[in-house]
DNA sequence: GTGAAAGCGCTAACAT
DNA sequence: ATGTTAGCGCTTTCAC
């Protein structure tokens, strides 16, 4: 037996084959149409083809996600949360990695081959080529981080600033006055962002002695490797150290260790985006949380809403911070205002 | 403008369709003609359209990959490999959730609208009437997992039963003498294969006490609660814990820790799996390393073979397993024979 | 409410 | 090497 056609079940039932799409379709039909028709598809087996409904209706019932990696806890629970949203609105999920910039770039005009109706995208970089290609494809488009201003594409947002200020606040309020940022990449949008958070919440800090540093990626091992080098350097000693993300964050913990600081006693550690890796290592990491889950869910929703309405204006969404305190850092409840750092300091 | 089309390539190209199309995808043609056709495409911008052409080649350049949750680590690394083995060769990758039993035959009858050319899956729990779906499948299935021997359906499995064996050489080696093996669900099928690995790599040494237990869930939240509850039974004490997977492990590790149990020195604990997680976990799991990489790489190998020729007979693919050391055991070397356990319990 | 017919954009015979 | 033509399987006017 090959495959079954619509045309087979119209002939089967007894109808047209506008009759047996429209009964099939739940459009107008006689109930006595509608009847003939589903028990001879059933019978049959009749199972619509993806590719002819796609080709006639211009729509796939597929979505993009687009990350750099997604290998960063961050990535996979958005993902999640994406695919759960989107599952329930009967469209599937198709991943892709962009790459470099260009590869982004490529990914986005490929989006007008129509093989998806809409693409959700977290690119680490965004170059003026990007947000116009995105201005111009056809193809609906949310971006999660952070575009120009006057972008036309939806967005939705952490508050990295809020969030770095978040960690800055704690770490001052529990004692440390020398806080590093290790950053990543500096040129990438959360690179650019949490670091110019950082300079804002220590702006205003005299008290606070600052150094910024650079992990060469978001990864475990170059936060270990510059986390090595920042400790092992004679010019300063550091209260705390603010994560660019929890990988890099797990990277400091180890070097901490290595180097035979106890965290957070010598040195508190923060990461941010608080995934569930910060849970599992020893001390738990206390990390900002960016609500990566909560965008996920923003994104496929607002996605959503822009496929049923592509005359939308643009929206931006910001998703709310907060600090999960674990134990990387001193806790603020032990350590009121007379804290444990400067105690330690003082002798 | 509108959608730039074949049709308005061939125009512009000023010859024909059929021409436009041979020449834009490297078939028969001259010269001259894949040099006007290239140009007018790129003067207009043309860029040919998925559903139109999947439609008359029945091909989508889609492959999807069936896990039952994305969350897990193991299958994060599995899916990273499989993108990039599939990428290479041009093929996208959609991502399913196969929730229940019912929910995986529904995907796999599913598969027959032909939305991808074909299907990695990964099962928890294989029912006769999966098996069956999978056999009268048109679309080329690999699944990664065990099937009953007779079933012809290309399979590529990690060795269960070696590796939980490798656990236990390990652990009796460096002195353990009481051994419990905290599973996940049992009747599904890592769990059944590893159970049943534990019982064979146990059966032939009388000096060794085990027992067997069960987290409701492969999670750290599952394996945490279960292994609290193993520590607290009055009933016997257990020198190391195999866990069904690194979630679970990690479970245990905090269980341990919160019983006041000192790992490995008093109770030595090995994962499976051999995730990333295994790594930042404090102390490090050992873990037994089932090739998950490996395994997507062959997977996806296999199913790239099998497209290009459906008619190959079904193979059978095994990756070894090994196992990985690491802080939560007693080290073999440094207790050779006469060991750290023995000589504590003895004390 | 139903059927006939057109056609989505492309590829693949087939004929030249 | 090139052009003509016939669909892939489906949805959707349009007329009845």
């Amino acid at each position: 037996m090959g495959k079954v056609t619509l045309a087979d079940v119209a002939r089967r039932a007894g109808v047209s084959l506008a009759s047996t799409s429209r009964a099939l379709n739940g459009q107008v039909a006689s109930a006595a149409t509608v009847e003939k028709v589903h028990r001879a598809a059933a019978e049959l087996g009749y199972i619509p083809d993806s590719s002819a409904r796609s080709l006639r209706t211009r729509r796939t019932g597929q979505l993009a996600f687009a990350v750099a990696d997604i290998g960063n806890p961050v990535y996979v629970e958005m993902m999640r949360e994406i695919e759960s949203v989107v599952a329930a609105e009967g469209y599937r999920l198709v991943v892709s990695r962009t790459g470099d910039a260009d590869a982004t770039l490529d990914l986005v005009r490929d989006l007008n081959r129509g093989y998806v109706d809409g693409l959700i995208l977290s690119p680490l970089r965004v170059a003026p080529a990007l947000v116009e290609a995105l201005e111009q494809s056809a193809v609906p488009t949310v971006v999660v981080g952070r575009l120009p201003e006057d972008a036309r594409v939806d967005t939705v947002m952490a508050d990295s600033e809020g969030g770095v200020a978040l960690a800055v606040d704690h770490l001052v309020r529990t004692g440390a006055r020398r806080i590093a940022f290790l950053n990543g990449p500096a040129e990438t949008t959360p690179g650019r962002a949490r670091a110019t958070g950082f300079r804002a919440a220590t702006a205003d800090r005299p008290e606070v002695v600052t150094g910024e540093f650079h992990a060469e990626d978001f990864t475990i091992d170059a936060g270990y490797a510059a986390a090595t080098q920042m400790f092992s350097a004679e010019t300063a000693e550091w209260d705390a150290v603010i994560a660019v993300n929890d990988l890099v964050g797990i990277g400091t913990l180890h070097a901490a260790h290595e180097s035979g600081l106890a965290v957070p006693e010598d040195v508190a550690v923060v990461g941010m985006d608080n995934t569930s890796l910060a849970d599992v290592c020893h001390p738990g990491l206390t990390s900002v949380d960016l609500g990566s889950v909560a965008r996920g869910r923003k994104a496929a929703q607002l996605l959503l809403a822009r496929m049923d309405d592509p005359a939308l204006a643009a929206r931006a969404v910001r998703v709310p911070p907060f600090l999960q305190e674990r134990g990387s850092t001193v806790s603020a409840q032990t350590s009121p205002h007379t804290n444990d750092l400067a105690e330690r300091r003082a002798r």
